[in-house]
Formats: C-alpha cells, structure tokens, sequence
DNA sequence: TCTTGACCTGTTATGATATTACATACATAG
DNA sequence: CTATGTATGTAATATCATAACAGGTCAAGA
C-alpha cells in the first residue's frame, strides 16, 4: 500500500457537495476497501470490484440494474442476481450504502470507519452526500428508549437542496 | 363532532406498543381525519376514507397491493393505481406517512399536530410505532446545514425489536 | 490423488412494487 | 344545462427484487 493516506483532499468533511479530487477521493476508497476485505478474508472478486469501482465514479446514488447494465456490457453476467449479489456484498462488508428513499446504492465515503451515517440527497442534481448522524442516531435511539424499544437498524436520511443547486435556484 | 377528544388513551405516548384502547385509537384517527380534510376543503371520498379505514385496522404497515386487495373486495376498483391515489392522498394530507424501509404505509396518530416522525419497525411482529423525531430531525438538519444543505423532507427509521418482542426472546 | 464441501457466478423464471396513458363518471360553477 | 376540474376505473408497462437451480473454482482433508 504506498499511499500511507494522509492527504489534504480526504480531510474534508461533506466530500460530495464540495469540489474536491475526486480520483484521488475514488482511488483512496477503494485502496481502503481491499485492505479491509484482506484484512477480514473477505473476498473482493472482479465483479464486486468492478461493481464498487462503477459505484464509486460519481457521488450518486445507483440502481441496481444500472449496476448490472455497466457489468454486462463489461462481458460480466446480465441477471440481475449478478447485480444484486455483488452489491449486497458490499452492503454487508461495510463498503456501500443502501439508500431507501431511492431504492439504490452508493458507495461508502468511510469504509472501515464504523460511522452511523445520514445522506443528504439532492432532489436537483441527485448528488448523494455521507454525513454524520450520530447525534441523530442517539436522539432516535434515546426516544426509542423511552418506548422499551431496541433499535438494530438506522435509516437517516434527507431529501433537499444541495449547495451548489440552491445557489441557482 | 360529539367527542371533544379529552380521554386517557389518547394521552399515552408510544401507543402502538402498549396495550391501549386501539378501537377508540382509530375511531378517534378518523374523526380527526374527517374534521381535517373538512376544513381544508380535501375530498376524503369513499375510497380514500375507506383506504384510511384498513390502515387504521392495525399499528402496522401496509403496502399499496395489501390494501388495494382489501379494497377490490368491496367493489372499489382493482387496478394499482386504485390504492396508489387514495395512499398519496391520505400522505399528502398528511393522515398516513410511507415507511421507506417496508415499501409500506401506515395511518398517522397525530394527524394535523405538525409533527416530525420517526418509525420504531419492530422485525418481529412488525408493529410500527410512529415516535417523536424532532430531536433527530434537529441533529440531522443542524449537520446538513454544516454542509450548506438545505432539508425538506426527512426519512428517519429504526429497524428492532419492540418491547413485547424483547421478552419473548 | 481424489473427494468433499464451501463459496462464487451464471441462468431461468417469477414475484413485488410502481407508473403512464387513457377512458369514464361526477361534482359544481357559470 | 353545459363547461370545467377532479376523481375513479382500466389496461398496459416499467421498475425493483428474489427463488431455485446448474456449473465452476478452490482449498482442506481422506
Ligand atoms: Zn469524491
Ligand atoms: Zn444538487
Ligand atoms: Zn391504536
Ligand atoms: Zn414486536
């Protein structure tokens, strides 16, 4: 691993909405995601790869099936069980998100960094941003609390304006 | 409107969990429903009133095909967008909301308080508890406006085990 | 070496969710 | 009563997701 990942363009928070470079952005998340699967022996096939690799080339949000058009027309299978597969792989390593509110997936910003993320999620430009949602997480989970209920699973998130759209609304 | 709606069962919060008077529950829901859609002139016409009617039955969600089921069965027409016109009408008027994780609906407590919901999902018996968001919301737009994202619309949903559930396992 | 078993990929088929487009009915304002 | 907007009904289609099974790869263990 050369890049030893210590560099201005990652430090920024709210990557997606701010201009910033994002080949290195890319590159640097999926570097992270092959050390993480070595690390937990999971396996990083081709097609998972090259699913997270399409998922990564914009902060956006992708279906399935436009997943698995990229993969076939790369010679991959063309069933949607191979688009499917491959993104619950990444779901469950922790590598991309699954975003309800548009029955798609995105890449994660923080693999490895065990975070309770928020998307915001532009209704102009349809730009995907990673936020942190701890604080909200807590006041779900203490709210829950007070109704005896256990919570395992977290969905945050918001649809709106992103910076840029507003600016030319 | 003969109940001037000061009654115990209606005081308790988190009540699709615990036991409470749910036939007084829904009947109060619909009143509130009717009065609402009154004074701002909506149509709550048979088949919305009706499609209200089945998702007050229970604290759970439905989807658009479980009602529209129901609703075939008693002469109201049987294609997709049947249900899916009264459901938006009932969200827009804000006496449902849609459960983002389920593909699912179910019938708002607070219809006409203003409120900002979040849902506890019980993955158990898949009771759905409408609980109070406003401090998550505040979190999550407090974290938006860090990024310069304007929030319109939030989703804010726990997936778990409610109390009853708990004990039993 | 051969077999076994775990896991990955691929395919067919089907199921579940949601919308578009158009036709008909029905209210109410003029 | 007639025009207009709104609501309802239907057919057709689009979009999202899973079940079930077949074949391939690879490494552990007989
Ligand atoms: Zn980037
Ligand atoms: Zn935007
Ligand atoms: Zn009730
Ligand atoms: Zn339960």
């Amino acid at each position: 691993m050369p890049d030893t990942h210590d560099c201005p363009g990652c430090a920024a928070p709210d990557l997606a909405f701010a201009a910033h470079d994002h080949a290195h952005c890319s590159h640097d998340a999926l570097e992270r995601a092959e050390a993480l699967t070595a690390a937990t022996g999971a396996r990083l096939t081709p097609v998972r790869r090259r699913a997270l690799e399409i998922l990564l080339e914009e902060h956006k949000a992708l279906g399935a099936y436009d997943v698995l058009a990229r993969l076939a027309a790369e010679g991959f299978g063309n069933q949607p069980p191979v688009a499917y597969r491959a993104l619950e792989f990444l779901v469950e390593q922790g590598l991309a998100h699954r975003i309800q509110r548009l029955n798609a997936f995105t890449a994660c910003v923080h693999p490895g960094e065990d975070h309770a993320p928020a998307f915001l999620i532009c209704r102009a430009c349809h730009t995907v941003a990673e936020a942190e949602a701890s604080g909200a997480r807590q006041s779900l989970e203490a709210e829950a609390a007070r109704a005896g209920f256990q919570v395992e699973r977290t969905t945050i998130e918001a649809l709106g304006l992103c910076p840029n759209c507003r600016g030319q609304a």
